[in-house]
DNA sequence: CTCGGTTTGTTCTCAGGTTCACAAACTCCT
DNA sequence: AGGAGTTTGTGAACCTGAGAACAAACCGAG
């Protein structure tokens, strides 16, 4: 095995490997609450819910971190992987539009734990900016390019109604951020070099419900 | 092409295909609300963010519902859709766990509009079960089974700390709920037949921070 | 009725992801 | 030191999904 350098980390992680890694993480994390500080991949593998050869090619990609025999360290596993995530340090993040949901998310404890940092929220309507959520004030919707650039933020999340989502993301992306998570149920359509996640309680719903129906189909025939 | 009885139409419908039906369907609600009665593949798909060949290879697993050299009727589509979905009709849906998330949801109206009705909000801490969200009182947690079997809920949404998540699972599964929806980060362990699907803030936003990271380092270089 | 233009439904090919299975590498015991 | 037992890392087979490309089917004009 030969010795490999942070700058020549491997460079190509298949998505779906990436999509993974925050699960083992957490179940790394859990596994460290409990006291433990050794484990096998078919024992990680459990805690997070996937095969184990599966959790072995996935974390090859990153490098040669186990054993043979033994298994992997759990805190050394860990710190890998949160390094190879980025999160490592906190990045920090913006809110607009603090509803319902955004308020939900502007309370939420675990966005620090997990490396994430909220240096704002924004709203466009001028009565929300009397409020302050968990020690943070609402501010006006129009700050954003300076907030973006004072605090370099490279997060933006979206929580506004879907008609106004396409717009706020608009902003977002001259404003220099390049990530968003996209709470509205609308596609967005961003520049190349921008990415764009979506969590939509609809479609989810809608997807068990596809299947419920198969299910109870099933029973009556 | 053969007439098509409801009892027959196509078993299989590829999962990558189910995700996106519900996209699509949204995108046909909003060509309706624009007054459009027809569209081609190329239009919808642009509507949907999706790929044209992509989007008419989805529709050809529900039957052929399109005309060529014309496009699709777009209120035939979305009915045929919503039908395929599961959509017609409401599901019934718990939500258990009525903290900040829990209120957000229960306040959400987007999930009428969608296909589904919350019969019961439930919460285990006494002090919370003076509460009314929207209409709808919070009732004790061990209501649960009484109230799937009275309204026939086959669909349970867990918005609990993540400790008491796979508890509440076990109790929905107990109940008869087959299809849950988890806000909890961490990984739920359920009976053969059980479907569930989670939607997790933490892991979206750390699969960004991962690209991110690695938008930056390839400047800096 | 025929022809040109349009758009669907489908076939084919390729890329990506999952799982199996096993050699290589390690530990521990004798 | 050697051998038995364990567990990783990975090659290879298999499966699923994406996209290009095109024949079949439809419309409307002349
Ligand atoms: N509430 C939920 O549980 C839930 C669940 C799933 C999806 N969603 C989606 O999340 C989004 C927000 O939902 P909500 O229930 O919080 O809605 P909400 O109406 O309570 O909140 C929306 C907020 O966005 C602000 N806003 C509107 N336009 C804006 C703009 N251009 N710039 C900045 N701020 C603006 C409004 O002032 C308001 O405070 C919606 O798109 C909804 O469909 C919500
Ligand atoms: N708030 C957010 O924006 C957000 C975002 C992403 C994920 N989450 C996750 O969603 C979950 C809920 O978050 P929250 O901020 O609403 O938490 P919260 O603490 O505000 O609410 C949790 C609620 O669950 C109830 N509860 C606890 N144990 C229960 C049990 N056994 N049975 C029934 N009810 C029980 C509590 O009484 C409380 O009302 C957490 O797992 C959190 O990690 C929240």
């Amino acid at each position: 095995m030969t010795s490999r350098t942070p700058a020549e980390t491997a460079r190509d992680i298949p998505e779906a490997t990436v999509a993974r890694l925050p699960v083992y993480l957490r179940a790394l994390i859990s596994l460290i609450e409990h006291g433990i500080s050794t484990c096998s991949s078919e024992e990680l593998a459990r805690a997070a819910g996937v095969n184990s050869a599966k959790l072995r090619k996935d974390l090859s990609y990153l490098g040669s971190y186990g054993t043979r025999g033994v298994g992997y360290d759990v805190a050394y596993l860990r710190y890998q992987i949160a390094r190879e995530i980025g999160v490592t340090q906190d990045w920090p993040v913006v809110i607009v539009g603090i509803g319902n949901l955004g308020h939900a998310l502007a309370n939420f404890s675990g966005f620090r734990s997990r490396g994430f940092r909220v240096v704002a929220l924004l709203d466009a309507d001028p009565a929300r900016q009397e409020e302050s959520v968990s020690g943070i004030r609402i501010r006006p919707f129009d700050h954003l390019e300076t907030i973006v650039a004072e605090h370099s933020v490279a997060i933006g999340v979206i929580a506004t109604p879907a008609h106004a989502a396409q717009d706020v993301a608009d902003h977002m992306v001259t404003s220099g951020i390049r990530s968003i998570l996209n709470f509205a149920p609308t596609v967005l359509s961003v520049p190349e070099g921008v990415d764009v996640r979506k969590v939509d309680l609809s479609i989810e719903l809608q997807i068990l419900a596809y299947h419920e129906q198969r299910k109870t189909q099933g029973e009556s025939a």
